[in-house]
RNA sequence: GGAGAGUUGCCGGAGUGGUCGAACGGGGCAGUCUCGAAAACUGUUGUACUUUCGAGUACCGGGGGUUCGAAUCCCUCACUCUCCGCCA
């Protein structure tokens, strides 16, 4: 969420760079400054209270002490009163407190300047692309129809086991899995990221901190006996290992990745564009993540937008860079690129990966600071992070433009890990 | 799952009803000394909100309660440790 000082001082710009978002931000904005005056007034109030009631207790504690036990009874009768007063005040005190923190998290992060106007994906502004498209043969086909023939995936085994949207990997389609997953680890290894595994359950703090609750709480699966929720990215789990963390200036920036399976309830809609790969409950992916100091997060994100693109270079796939329009970007997020390899035997491009940076907005919930040599008191980090990357609808795009009529060609940096080069 | 003991500042650790945002030690930072360093000595060292910029308020795992007054007493939840049980 913005922070308070910052929607006083930027009220104009705030509702001005949000409808770039295409929302309306003026009635919150004002409602905000109305609790706040209120809060504030309150605060005064209750503040001078307490003060007055700490200096009589300690008067009584005086007293007693002097064995004054007289005057001491006639003081305490004395506070009732104050006591009744402090106790309503503090409670309308939480009252307004709540329902500002409650309009604060209404308000989306503002987009950054380059990010265009727009309401659809159609929007986005294609900045690069790359690759060679290739010419598949006469009679190719879809994912969903070669990893029948070649028995490496298995949706309908997943729906016996689970349901809808929950694969099963077999033979060198899990080796493929499991290939992709140690490539992709590896290139972040070599991008100077800190390999973590964390937890795929994780508490109510912190899907909290990095904004998955208590909006989109519809988005996770929740394990309910224990109220704990499983992962739909390794972001969550990752980013939330600052939450309540004051960072050495000096440290920065934290670049960490992490493997995790992603579960996504995805209550939207199914049909021909979410057939086979392109949409599932369970997803294997590789995230980075980075903690960065706030004149450097743009720097940053182009760093991890050129990290993303070498993969995929890598992997020789035909893709395009595109920074998405304000009605595309996600609430959280100030700027975001998006990765799209196109998936030749679909005649369509997928989305792939997902490279944002939230300046504050994410570190103000989770109270990540850091702090310097100079400075007095530590400022809120810009947090970022991107998918690096997504495997199944690289597995899709893999599977189509590589297929020939004798077979799927692995991509040459892939061999060492699959230790194969064809799925026939 | 059962029984017991705990949770205090950057770390260790004292504090069982009042003057405690908190002893003491370590670490960090600044200074003295030194060509420089070490040692020694001196000082300093949390966060948030409000502010008439003097200060005020809150925070000792989380929440609630008792009391004029709570780090300290009570309730509750979470976590950690020890022993028992179970177990990849």
């Amino acid at each position: 969420m913005l922070t308070l000082k910052y929607i006083q001082e930027n009220a104009e710009l705030i509702i001005e760079r949000l409808k770039v978002k295409n929302f309306d931000a003026s009635a919150i904005v004002q409602q905000i400054n109305e609790e706040n005056n209120k809060r504030k007034e309150t605060q005064l109030q209750v503040d001078a209270l307490k003060a007055e009631m700490n200096k009589l207790s300690k008067e009584i504690g005086m007293l007693f002490k002097d064995k004054k036990i007289d005057e001491a009874n006639a003081a305490k009768s004395k506070t009732a009163e104050l006591k009744d007063e402090i106790k309503a005040l503090d409670t309308s005190f939480a009252e307004i407190d709540s329902k500002l923190n409650a309009l604060l998290v209404q308000i989306p992060n503002v987009p950054h300047e380059l990010v265009p106007f727009g309401k659809t994906e159609d929007d986005n502004v294609e900045i690069k692309s790359g690759g060679s498209m290739p010419t598949l043969y006469e009679g190719n086909q879809p994912h969903w129809e070669l990893i029948q023939k070649y028995d490496i995936i298995d949706f309908e085994l997943g729906t016996k086991l689970t349901g809808a949207g929950f694969p099963v990997y077999k033979g060198k389609g899990a080796k493929l899995q499991r290939a992709l997953i140690s490539f992709f680890l590896d290139e972040a290894e070599n991008a100077g990221y800190n390999e973590i595994m964390p937890p795929i359950l994780v508490n109510e703090d912190s899907g909290f901190g990095t904004g998955q609750l208590p909006d989109k709480e519809g988005m996770m699966y929740h394990a309910t006996v224990d109220n704990l929720y499983l992962v739909p990215t390794a972001e969550v789990p990752v980013t939330n290992i600052y939450r309540d963390v004051i960072l050495n200036e000096d440290q920065l920036p934290v670049k960490n990745m992490a493997y995790t399976p992603c579960f996504r309830r995805e209550a939207g809609s199914w049909g021909a564009h979410v057939r086979g790969l392109n949409r599932l409950h369970q997803f294997d992916k590789v995230e980075i993540v980075q903690i960065a100091h706030p004149d450097k997060s743009y720097e940053i994100l182009d760093e991890m937008v050129a990290h993303v693109e070498s993969i995929i270079n890598k992997l020789k796939l035909p893709y395009r860079i595109v920074r998405l329009c304000g009605g595309d970007t996600s609430f959280t997020s100030a700027m975001t690129y998006d990765f799209e390899v196109y998936s030749a035997a679909q005649e369509r491009w997928l989305e792939v990966s997902s490279v944002s940076n939230f300046e504050t907005y994410q570190a103000n919930r989770l109270k990540c600071r850091y702090k310097g040599k100079d400075m007095k008191k530590p400022e809120l980090a810009h947090t970022l992070n991107g998918s690096a990357l997504a495997l199944p609808r690289i597995l899709a795009a893999l599977l189509e433009n590589n297929q020939t009529p004798d077979g799927i060609r692995i991509p040459e940096v892939l061999v060492p890990y699959c230790r194969f080069d064809t799925i026939k």
